[in-house]
DNA sequence: CATACCAAGGTTTTT
DNA sequence: CCTTGGTATG
């Protein structure tokens, strides 16, 4: 190690000389299936990495090997991945194990950015100009509505989302237009599918674009028209690595093949990384038989298996396993750790959403007094739509949270008019953009001039901006859009003149400024105008980092990225699929119920593929705990404001009992007193009469499907108080929180020694008023 | 062109 | 329940 830090600080050392570092330094701290993974660099390589068993350590060695042992120049490999992230962690930790700065890793990146360098040096194959632009979802979601709306198809019927997603489909499985077989047609439009895919693609190359899954495709139709060009980067990547290989889609599939084999049959020396059980894309594309097939795809493979976990405590590992353990078609791996002992899972049932929320919050105060940092605890949630609840939650108790996820940066409306804005200047003829902000601000150019402005363009193949300027020449425009256009025009033939000798910073504050685009925004009465502003000044800010406004474009429609600023003494809160990749001492999996965890939507789309693929998202789950994981599930819980009954998930009984402690287990409709833990505060209720005979919706959902039922929507309950206003004290004030399983939660009207009357919130359009008696 | 009203639909997410 | 996208209306 000494040796290492050593050679980091002589930066005098010439490069060559950096990475002639000693086996022994590297190797020092790896277990032998690591070793082997790092050593074995000839041939093709399976390595199977369950989850916190240091694949991102083999891996990153491994390069570190390749390039120490002078086997490969760093622009000899090709190493890619899936995220920016990934491939920043990636180059960093390289860097740190060959010593200082490292250049030349060139080929390292996300799948899209490597494809993106191959098409600009070959873009003239597949008929683009090497400037072309990258567009992005939304755009590719107008382009595919004009297409329908070209066709003279139902725009209520089809819609442009649904027609990307067809196309995607396509893109992803690799496929172009003339790849497709004719029933391929029928996925969209009766038939038209096909026709209208060829369109769009026609479309793209008119406005000199791609899409993402393009960058992809066009690499493969390049390889396919010109084996020289293949054969160039097959000689050129001596090694190729590849991370999170159970999510390749058959794009990226195809596309490594090509660059892996040959024509001369000889063993290339592609090393894949991945975990079966950790395939959770299957609905955007990914294929998990890519990883199953590989030792059929490459013979002679070598498989190796990384099964020591250095993360997880025993039982965490052993309840991951058991409900892996349940799917079929495993390439199989046996997790194991050194440690004994550890905290059992802990299971708790719960009456609803609110209390499963209110009594994490209170786990993790606990555990906050404890002295464990914030930061070192996480919610993961199915779906968003259930990080509501733990964010009220955590507001009132004041938990400082940080979310992850969500509308990224770049996907915001304000930044993606800046950018249109920023893209005009510096191609007139991008007429998506064009499109996009001629009248935003209002130029009083509404709907009607543009579908002018588009038949003429279309009419004289020429760009809107062309067309506009023709019709200002033929005086076809009047009054307000005349004006309109001529003082557009006339701005971004300004604009493009200052670009040439401005930075893109500056530039961009003025075109903002000129335009009458900030304005916009701080005329406007929109609630989030403020931090829509507050974005242009970051977009600004970050335009600052580059030198050309080219580069700093090229950079935002592939690095599409939330400024993270994770910060400590923050409990993290997001979705079991951001979650993957991270790891947390103590994690919280809430919403362990049948149609929520596993989703029902998975379930009716894709069946038992679709079950396993939630199992390994629970699997993920469970292995992002260090030390302690607590599973929860609620017997009722609203979704979209409605509420429904719940059965805990099939994957709760899945977990290996001895391995679990049961905090709490409510029956099919509330949480049973005697199962209360002792220690808690909150006193119950004895139902003592009720205003009128009342059903709740789960109950009569029950009646009408023949379920089993264990209460009687007219015998008499319990109710507990949810939401105290004085913590600890048991007496029910008013304006508190009731929750009664029957009656499910209401508000203390009247309290009067142990007698109180809550009214419960309309459910099923009905007021209820029940009496209490307090049994204390 | 701004506002009003209605119907639909509301997992997961990267590039 | 609440957002969104579309159409209808002044």
């Amino acid at each position: 190690m000494a040796s290492l830090s050593q050679r980091a600080m002589s930066g005098a050392a010439p490069k060559e000389h950096r990475i002639d570092v000693s086996e022994e330094s590297y190797l020092e701290g790896l277990n032998e299936a690591q070793r082997e993974a790092v050593l074995t660099t000839e041939g093709p390589v399976l390595m199977l990495a369950g989850a916190g068993t240091g694949k991102t350590k083999a891996l990153t060695t491994r390069i570190a090997h390749i390039l120490a042992s002078q086997r490969a120049k760093p622009w000899e490999i090709l190493a890619v991945t899936f995220t920016n992230k990934a491939a920043r962690e990636m180059k960093e930790r390289i860097g740190k194990l060959v010593g200082g700065e490292l250049e030349g890793l060139r080929w390292t990146g996300t799948f899209h950015s490597v494809a993106a360098n191959i098409l600009r040096r070959h873009a003239e194959i597949v008929g683009l100009k090497p400037s072309f632009t990258i567009i992005d979802t939304d755009d590719q979601i107008r382009l595919c509505k004009q297409v329908i709306e070209a066709a003279g198809l139902d725009e209520k019927r089809w819609t442009g989302r649904g027609l990307a997603a067809v196309i995607d489909g396509w893109k992803n499985k690799g496929q172009t237009p003339s790849d497709l077989p004719p029933h391929e047609a029928d996925l969209f439009a009766d038939g038209k599918g096909i026709a209208l895919y060829r369109e769009y693609q026609e479309r793209l190359m008119t406005l000199n674009a791609a899409d993402f899954g393009d960058l992809l495709v066009h690499n493969i139709s390049i390889f396919r028209r010109e084996p020289e060009v293949q054969a160039e980067y097959h000689r050129r990547f001596r090694y190729m690595l590849v991370d999170e290989y159970q999510d390749t889609n058959v794009a990226q599939y195809l596309w490594l093949r090509l660059l892996a084999k040959g024509g001369d049959g000889e063993v290339p020396n592609l090393c894949v990384v991945g975990d079966d059980d950790q395939s959770i894309y299957g609905w955007r594309g990914a294929e998990v038989e890519n990883i199953l097939r590989f030792e059929k795809d490459f013979p002679g493979a070598k498989v190796i298996r990384l099964e020591q976990n250095y993360r997880s405590t025993a039982p965490i590992l052993a309840a991951a396993s058991a409900v892996i353990d349940n799917n079929q078609g495993r390439l199989g791996k046996t997790l194991f750790t050194d440690q004994d002992g550890g905290e059992l899972i802990k299971l708790r049932g719960v009456w609803d959403g609110e209390e499963e929320a209110r009594t994490i919050a209170e786990d993790i105060e606990a555990e906050q007094m404890k002295g464990r940092s914030l930061s070192h605890m996480a919610i993961l949630v199915r779906a968003s739509f259930q990080m509501r609840a733990f964010e009220e939650r955590f507001n009132t108790n004041g938990i400082p949270y940080q979310v992850v996820g969500g509308p990224r940066f770049y996907e915001r409306e304000e930044t993606r008019d800046a950018l249109a804005y920023l893209r005009l200047v510096r191609n007139v003829a991008d007429d998506l953009s064009f499109s996009r902000i001629i009248n935003k601000p209002r130029r009083g150019f509404g709907d009607k001039t543009l579908t002018q402005l588009s038949v003429i363009a279309r009419q004289n193949g020429m760009s809107l901006a062309a067309a506009g300027q023709l019709m200002l020449e033929t005086n076809e425009l009047k009054g307000k859009a005349k004006t309109a256009m001529m003082a557009f025009l006339a701005s971004l033939e300004r604009w493009r003149e200052e670009a040439e000798k401005t930075a893109p910073a500056p530039l961009a504050e003025m075109v903002l400024e000129e335009s009458g685009y900030t304005d916009y925004w701080k005329n406007s009465k929109n609630v989030s105008a403020p931090s829509k502003l507050e974005n242009l000044k970051e977009l600004v800010n970050a335009a600052s980092e580059f030198e050309t406004l080219e580069g700093y474009l090229d950079h935002v429609s592939l690095v599409a990225e939330r400024t993270s600023d994770s910060e400590d003494g923050q409990v993290w809160l997001m979705t079991l699929h951001a979650a993957k990749g991270l790891e947390f001492p103590v994690v919280f999996l809430p919403g362990w119920e049948e149609e929520i965890f596993p989703s029902k939507r998975s379930l009716d789309e894709s069946g038992n593929a679709g079950l396993e693929e939630e199992r390994r998202l629970a699997y993920v789950g469970i292995t992002r705990a260090r030390e302690s994981c607590r599973i929860s599930f609620a017997a009722n819980r609203q979704v979209y404001g409605r509420w429904q009954n719940a059965l805990p998930s099939r994957f709760v009984d899945e977990l290996p009992e001895d391995q679990v402690d049961v905090l709490s287990e409510p029956g099919l409709y509330g949480v049973s007193a005697k199962e209360m833990p002792a220690q808690s505060r909150f006193a119950d209720l004895v139902l003592e009469e009720t205003s009128s005979r009342y059903e709740t919706p789960g109950w009569k959902r029950a009646r009408q499907h023949g379920r089993k039922r264990n209460a009687d929507p007219s015998i008499e309950g319990t109710a507990r108080l949810v939401a105290s206003s004085a913590p600890g004290d048991e007496t029910f004030c008013k304006g508190e929180r009731v929750s009664h399983k029957k009656f499910g939660l209401g508000t203390v009207m009247r309290s009067e020694g142990n007698k109180l009357e809550v009214e419960f919130d309309e459910v099923g359009n009905k007021k209820v008023i029940a009496s209490f008696l307090s049994a204390a």
